[in-house]
DNA sequence: TGTACATCAGTGAACGCGCGTTCACTGATGTAC
DNA sequence: TGTACATCAGTGAACGCGCGTTCACTGATGTAC
C-alpha cells in the first residue's frame, strides 16, 4: 500500500494539514449543516468552520460575518428558485396547467435541493432584518414574473384577472406557507399537501377571474 | 419620609433581596422580552430570569426546561387567539363581513397584543419539533372554526362552498402569513396589507363558490 | 399562646462548555532580478 | 535556471463572555403539639 492510500488526502496539501479553501467551500459546509431542522440563524462560526475542516479564525478570511455568509445563502438560495420557475414555465402545456406544474416543481425542488430552497422558507420569519429584506427582496422578485405570466395567460384565454398582483401575491405566499409546513413532513404526506395547494390557488385564480367579471357587468 | 418611599419595594418581602415569584412572573417576564425582533427559541434561561429578577438557578423551581417555558407560552398565545375570534365572530354583522371583521381584529389584536400573538406566527417555522406542534394545533384548531362558520354561512346565503376545509385553510395560512411580514412594518402599512390580505381572502371564497356552482352545473 | 419542626421558594458560588474574536506565526506560491 | 523577497490563506493559543446546570445554603411561612 503507498503511505497516501490509508490517509486519503481529500482537500489537504501533500503536507497533512493545510487545504486552500474557497467562498463556495464555505457556503456549501453551511449548506450541509442547514436543513428542516436548522436555520442560518442557529448556525455558530466554529460549527461551519468545522464543517469546512479549517481552523475557526481561517474564517475571516472569506467572510466578515456569519451575516456575510447568510446573505451569499440567501442570494444563492433566490438564484435557485428563479431558475426552478423559469424551468417550470417552459414546459407549461395544455395538459397541465401552469398552476400544476409550477407547485409540481416547487415541492420536487424542496425535497432534492434538501437545503437551498429551506433557507427562504425558514428565514423569511426569524433572523437579522438583513436576512429577512434579502428574502423579502427574493419573494418580490418571483411575485412580479408571476404576475406578468398571469395576465399574459388571463388575456390569451380571454379571462382577466381582478388584481393579478394580488394574485400572485396569495399565490406566492400560500405556496410558500404550505411549502414551510411541508418541509418537516415525510414525502409522502408532501403529495396531499401538494394537491391542497393547487386546489386552493385554483380558488384564488378562480376568484380573481369572476371578480372581474363582476366589475365588468355592474 | 419613610424609609420604604426611596427605595420602593416592588415584589420583594421587607428584607431587601427575595421575593415570590410565580410561573405568570416568568411568563410575562419572557413576554417583555419576545417582540418581532426576538422569538422564543432565542431566549436564554438567564435572560428569562434577570428580567424576572430572579437568580437563574431559581428558575428551576417553575419550569423544569426553557421549552416548558416555551410550551406555556404558546398555550397562552392559542388561548388569546380564541378568544380574539370569538368575539370578532360575535361582533359579524351585515354590514361588515365575516372575512373583514376577523382580519381586523386579528391585526388590531396583532399590534396591541406587542409580544402574544407574534409568538404564533414566528415560533410555527422555527424552534423544536414540540414548538411546531404547538403552534400547529392551535391553528388547525382555528381552522376548525373557521370552517364550520364558513359553511353555515354559505348555506345560509345559498352559496355553498367547494372543498370548505381548504378555504378554510388557506385563509388561515393567508392571515398568518401575510402578519407574518406585517408585524416588521410601522402600523400604517399594515393598514395596506390588511387590505390586500381581505382581497385575496375574497378570492378564495368567491373561487370556491365559483368551483361549487361548476361541480353543480356539469 | 408558645415552641419545635418541616417545607420549600428563594440564594451565591462554582463548574465546564462553546462561542466570537485577537494575535503573532508559518510556510506554500508567485514574482523580480 | 537560481536566489531573494512579498503575499496571503492557512495556523495554534489565548482572551473574556454568557450560557445551562449543580450544589449546599437560608430564612420566611405554615403546622403540630
Amino acid at each position: 500500500m503507498s503511505d497516501q492510500a490509508n490517509t486519503p488526502p481529500e482537500k489537504t496539501s501533500h503536507q497533512g494539514r493545510k487545504a486552500v479553501i474557497s467562498r463556495e467551500d464555505l457556503i456549501n459546509a453551511a449548506l450541509k449543516l442547514l436543513g428542516p431542522q436548522r436555520s442560518i440563524s442557529s448556525l455558530s462560526l466554529r460549527e461551519v468552520a468545522r464543517a469546512a475542516d479549517i481552523a475557526p479564525n481561517s474564517f475571516y478570511r472569506h467572510f466578515k460575518d456569519m451575516d456575510e455568509l447568510a446573505i451569499a445563502l440567501i442570494d444563492q438560495a433566490g438564484r435557485s428558485l428563479r431558475k426552478i420557475i423559469g424551468e417550470a414555465r417552459q414546459s407549461a402545456s395544455p395538459q397541465k396547467s401552469v398552476i400544476r406544474t409550477s407547485t409540481e416543481s416547487f415541492i420536487r425542488q424542496l425535497n432534492a435541493d434538501e437545503a437551498l430552497l429551506h433557507i427562504l422558507l425558514r428565514e423569511g420569519s426569524v433572523g437579522s432584518p438583513a436576512f429577512k429584506a434579502a428574502v423579502e427582496r427574493e419573494l418580490t422578485f418571483f411575485e412580479e414574473e408571476l404576475c406578468a405570466d398571469l395576465v399574459r395567460l388571463g388575456n390569451a384565454k380571454g379571462k382577466p384577472l381582478f388584481a393579478p398582483e394580488l394574485v400572485a401575491k396569495g399565490m406566492t405566499r400560500l405556496v410558500f406557507e404550505m411549502g414551510t409546513r411541508a418541509m418537516d413532513l415525510p414525502e409522502e404526506h408532501q403529495t396531499d399537501i401538494m394537491e391542497d395547494t393547487i386546489v386552493m390557488l385554483r380558488m384564488i385564480l378562480i376568484g380573481s377571474e369572476q371578480m372581474a367579471k363582476n366589475k365588468t357587468n355592474s
